[in-house]
DNA sequence: CTGAAAGCGCTTACAG
DNA sequence: CTGAAAGCGCTTACAG
């Protein structure tokens, strides 16, 4: 079996005590007596059990992740960004949701088991108000017993403190509403009139935030939101963003341009796009929203609004390893910009 | 601070012994004792210390998967596969080691403190003796303490055991050498004997595998592999593609096609092309590597080499969970299959 | 600078 | 079916 401190303290002739002040750098040892400890611990090859530390200790080595999707780039970006400032000592456990409440909820306990250090949530909130409820009951415990949590990408949750000094909680919201209205000010701007608009699924908060930005675009050219055909809800893939667009063209033939909720709708947008003959941005523009990695080899390039998803992930990092301070009120909008490529253009004259 | 098992015990008016048979539900426990523990475990919102319970059943939670990088989809989708089959009641801790040997050496080490339930290791490996040396150690050492460990997408490590019934080790090694021969082949057929390769970085296992296919098309063939003039290895990421791209143009402007060792380098490939205002697939054929799921929807469609990443991540987390067990020499090989699409063509008349 | 000892919160033979 | 007690492998006051 694996060598024990104990072992490593019998073989440097030492206490427990003394090997556990050289493992831990927190005490001072005499230079001899550290070298014979870490002799020691290299002949025996000695690796500390992390639980029996976590246990003595009350700490530990794990921060959480959750994701929607650890396959989509979005969540990965989040994740990478969030592991490039918890890297070296720290364990970053990416904890893939599928969207499922309970599965949400059970990762929250897995990592509550664990004592995690900190959690961080990332990506679309449901609005379920018995979800959230569960949600934030169990965040509150985990605050309560010590965990930092950071809501990355989600509203902040209404009953859970935040800010101050001992803050617990912060939350990085994305000005998903601001970016969604700059876009569709964009097609505004092109001259388009008649705007489909490819919805996430109705119960997410994203969802609802970039619609609310696209209706208020509209509201402020005094046009309504468009009757209900002009929108349609379906699910964040390319498959659903496809079949919705094939949709939304049988109901109103004459779009001219097609605003998706994401970059991965859009390019299913594009892709029934092209199945109906139609061109690109000749025939009907296109937006997509958070320019992950792809949108700019899409063909054509995706017009889009840039979200800082690598940097929220880091931000979100430093804060639950406490290297940097929420604000007073705990929460950061992370800002939105739309990047102009190909896929939008003016309409052709009637 | 957060209840403990002691006072469930308490509460409900029984021994610790009896509340830990009851949570863990593997002896048995008159009902009525069973339903006031499940009380008591209510009323105090107690959750089991996982540190603790892993110290005292020498048990683990976790399972650790290294990943170059998380946010590209390759890893992202043998990640899903993993977690969708250990999801349940284990932690997948998604490790990023950007390929860094020092940091999946570090990771590994941390794994091994959190006495992992199994370690999968996903994506090319390092060719460095000195590194290859270190990892194995490092996973001797874990499977000497009962880690259960995969190779997913990397070749067996010589000197770890692999198969046999108390088997801790298993490879799934994937037909990178045999998909890269067909593809070349594919092109060999469509009539191209000019054709550039832009190769991964040169210490990477993934790397020589696909070059070696892609030279073993051309042998049989009776053609060199080509001068060096041909080949550029770099990153394996777009904008290494872009630059290994021009930089072969100016070498060898008469190339017909050129194939990129993986789908993310021949998005560069591609927009290198377009920069020099040559035509995809009219006056130079690409193919990638992996089928990416954007690969479809990249412009023209991508032909490509195409790699089970999810089930192969779902077949690893399996083969850890011990839901599965390995053949006998510890290896599967995970079948490539070449997919056409329009970025291929015949060449034109000179 | 170092050690003896208690304690972290569980599990598990052992005894009944 | 249930409990008392030892033990898992560390850390940390406390004492020297």
């Amino acid at each position: 079996m694996a060598a024990t401190l104990a072992d490593v303290a019998r073989r440097a002739g030492v206490s427990a005590a003394t090997v556990s002040r050289v493992l831990n750098d927190n005490y001072p040892v005499a230079p001899a007596t550290r070298q014979r400890v870490l002799r020691a611990v290299q002949e025996l090859e000695y690796v500390i059990n992390g639980n029996a530390r976590a246990l003595a200790a009350s700490t530990s080595d794990l921060i959480g992740v959750l994701v929607n999707d650890v396959a989509d780039p979005f969540f990965g970006l989040i994740a990478s960004g969030v592991q490039s400032e918890t890297g070296g000592d720290k364990l970053a456990v990416v904890c893939n949701t599928t969207g499922a409440p309970d599965r949400e909820l059970n990762y929250l306990t897995l990592l509550q088991r664990q004592r995690a250090a900190g959690v961080v949530l990332s990506g679309s909130a449901i609005e379920e108000p018995e979800h959230i409820h569960a949600v934030t009951e169990r965040l509150r415990r985990l605050a309560a017993a010590g965990t930092r949590i950071v809501l990355c990408g989600r509203p902040p949750l209404p009953g859970l403190a935040g800010g101050g000094d001992d803050a617990k909680v912060a939350t990085l919201a994305f000005a998903n509403r601001d970016g969604a209205r700059e876009l569709t000010e964009h097609l505004l701007a092109l001259g388009h009139r008649r705007i489909g608009y490819v919805a996430g699924p109705a119960d997410r908060t994203t969802t609802r935030h970039r619609l609310e930005g696209h209706r208020a675009a509209l509201a402020a050219r005094g046009m309504g939101a468009g009757s209900g055909r002009l929108i349609a809800h379906c699910a964040y893939d390319r498959a659903s963003g496809r079949r919705a667009t094939l949709a939304l063209l049988d109901a109103e033939p004459g779009l001219t341009a097609i605003a998706a909720a994401n970059d991965t709708m859009a390019l299913g947008v594009c892709a029934a796009l092209r199945e109906r003959g139609l061109r690109i941005p000749d025939d009907v523009s296109v937006t997509g929203f958070d320019d992950l990695p792809f949108s700019a080899d899409a063909f054509p390039g995706l017009t889009t609004v840039r979200l800082p998803l690598y940097q929220a992930g880091a931000l979100a990092g430093r804060l639950l390893m406490g290297h940097e301070s929420p604000p007073p009120d705990g929460l950061v909008t992370i800002p939105a910009e739309v990047v102009r490529r190909d896929s939008t253009a003016p309409p052709r004259r009637p």
